[in-house]
DNA sequence: TTGTAAGCGTTATCAC
DNA sequence: GTGATAACGCTTACAA
């Protein structure tokens, strides 16, 4: 059980020189003559030697604060809160700590991220509206002040990575089970709504997919508008919107829906007895969606590892600022989560830590 | 980024005792008068104390050998072996090292564990046949050597816990997939090996779900054996073998198999010029199913996060040996991951570390 | 029952 | 260019 590594003092006793002579080439700090430097490189590779962390953490004595930011969807935020919470419980022995802001708005997110900048050492954010905040991001950066994206890129920005899904691959894939379980000719009608950026790739790689060789007929997009699913800010016109497709289209096979009025889509599927007929597919886990996959009322929904959303960002930048970690992507693509009623229960809610 | 936190040092200050004092009532060690200690507990609970992990790592230098064994396919070894390694070099630094002992066969695996008993605070073990290695599990839990399973569990035996999927659940989200995309009535083929315990379940599992109200029939289960997946191991018998079964049966509109035989279905059925008929559906992801995921001849895999079964046993096994982590699940099950064509990227060889 | 002091492997601040 | 030496916050003898 007890521990027995090389250390920097069996080095310096090793090599007759002092510890602060080899701490000095290990982390190039202060000059030392190059003579010397090669014997210690040399020796250190020999014995493959790895500084304790442990040691490392503790003398340094340096704590970082990191600051989040992102306006998301209720049910969306919590399970990055998740990710949020096990990566700070992890870390803030090792001196992390965090400024979470949850904006409302677009406008009021820019403004949170402006306060944040004097107190923090790095910046994770979800730009809802990138262009606006691609701006503030290289600024940021020219100050030295590291930023990075998750669940949406600002990818004109500079920051050092993005974190997150590819919303044109998740297209192509919802379009590929779209085929898959859509065996007779018909219509497939898109619901989306024009502004949302996110949704629009969505619909891209569905149709890079469908256009291939599809049995199918796309029809819409259709608006429908999703106020970040809170129910009650659907209307009756939105009901007799979707019944109409359904009524005006007696060979409609499915529904791809990219934003959250997919529950009331699978409503109106299910309380006009089409369920059979009809196949419903859209993406991400929400409360609302869950009895609606259970009853196989929604065929499918397509998820992007909402934890690993919240987790990873926080843990791979404060690697960084407090471990000199190399960032060897711009880009960290998340999975693309196929969920059903038979494997649901894993993807809502469910973590190791 | 200068870190001020309360250290022990602070609360003895405070309230005027020693350090060791304050360490004894929070480690709760050696003995303290009761009255000293309620007044230490309210202080700490008062102002939120928590001790600073990487003191705690660099003072105890005890390091933890965990042992890990474990006889399974190369492919899925691979992915196990990532997590392996990725866990370790994140903790190796805190006094973690491992055996990892890898099986040729059953009855190996039992002598490499009996010989790594002697060396090891822990063990990890994916074990083959489990009801073998019941016994020998709670001989070393019996020593208090903790013993914990993944991959494969040994529900009968004292191990702390499972790290691993529902081989069940992955028979019934297979079906669910089956049933999804067969639209046609027709009959199904089950292609397995009768000493393959996981392979059973997943067969299981499967009939729980067409039972229910298919328009199939289900034919077989036929058997092929698989060796791992070494291709030469199967004879133009085992060819013919399932070319028979699609010649004889006209209406056959899929294969469910629950072995790597998966491959040479997949083979076999694109020879046949039957991709468009016949349904392929399997488990994990081996190098030789990959080209046939994309050409779309196997439908979809069902895969059980192979790379998380090698880094959260060893994580989680370790927290409890080095930092007294509580054991909360008997059971970590795994996700059912659904592997199609156009999210194959995504599972093959992916993660953030 | 409580306190003292040495040590864990780094980093940082001085001297030389 | 190099070497002492004092932290960092905790554990662990050992002493009182």
């Amino acid at each position: 059980m007890k521990m027995k590594n090389i250390t920097i003092s069996d080095i310096a006793e090793k090599l007759n020189l002092s510890r602060s002579t080899i701490d000095r080439v290990i982390n190039n700090r202060g000059s030392v003559a190059p003579e010397t430097k090669r014997k210690i490189l040399d020796y250190i590779e020999k014995i493959n030697y790895k500084p304790n962390r442990a040691a490392k953490h503790l003398s340094k004595r340096t704590s970082c604060t990191i600051g989040i930011s992102y306006y998301l969807p209720e049910n969306f935020a919590a399970q990055i809160r998740k990710g949020i919470n096990d990566v700070y419980n992890e870390l803030q022995a090792y001196g992390l700590n965090l400024i979470i802001k949850e904006a409302g708005s677009a406008e009021e997110q820019e403004k949170q991220i402006k306060q944040m900048q004097t107190e923090i050492d790095g910046l994770i954010v979800a730009p809802w509206n990138p262009k606006n905040l691609t701006e503030l991001i290289n600024e940021f950066i020219e100050q030295d002040l590291p930023v990075v994206t998750f669940n949406r890129d600002a990818p004109e920005s500079k920051r050092l990575f993005y974190f997150g899904c590819d919303y044109f691959k998740a297209g192509r894939i919802s379009g590929e089970i779209i085929e898959k379980i859509t065996s007779k000719p018909g219509k497939i009608a898109i619901i989306s709504n024009e502004d949302d950026l996110v949704g629009k790739k969505r619909v891209e790689g569905f149709y890079s997919i469908l256009k291939e060789s599809s049995i199918h007929k796309i029809i819409g997009p259709y608006t429908i508008y999703d106020h970040f699913g809170i129910s009650d800010s659907y209307t009756d016109k939105d009901i007799d919107y979707i019944k109409k497709i359904i009524e005006d289209n007696p060979d409609l096979k499915a529904f791809y829906v990219v934003n959250q009025s997919l529950y009331l889509v699978a409503k109106v599927v299910k309380e006009m007895g089409k369920k059979d007929q009809i196949n419903v597919i859209g993406f991400d886990l929400f409360d609302k969606f869950i009895p609606f996959i259970n009853e196989d009322v929604i065929e499918a929904v397509i998820c992007q590892e909402p934890y690993s959303q919240g987790y990873f960002p926080v843990r791979i930048l404060f690697e960084m600022l407090a471990e000199d970690r190399e960032i060897e992507k711009s880009e960290y693509i998340t999975r693309l989560e196929v969920v059903m009623r038979e494997n649901l229960k894993y993807y809502n809610d469910y973590h190791y830590l």
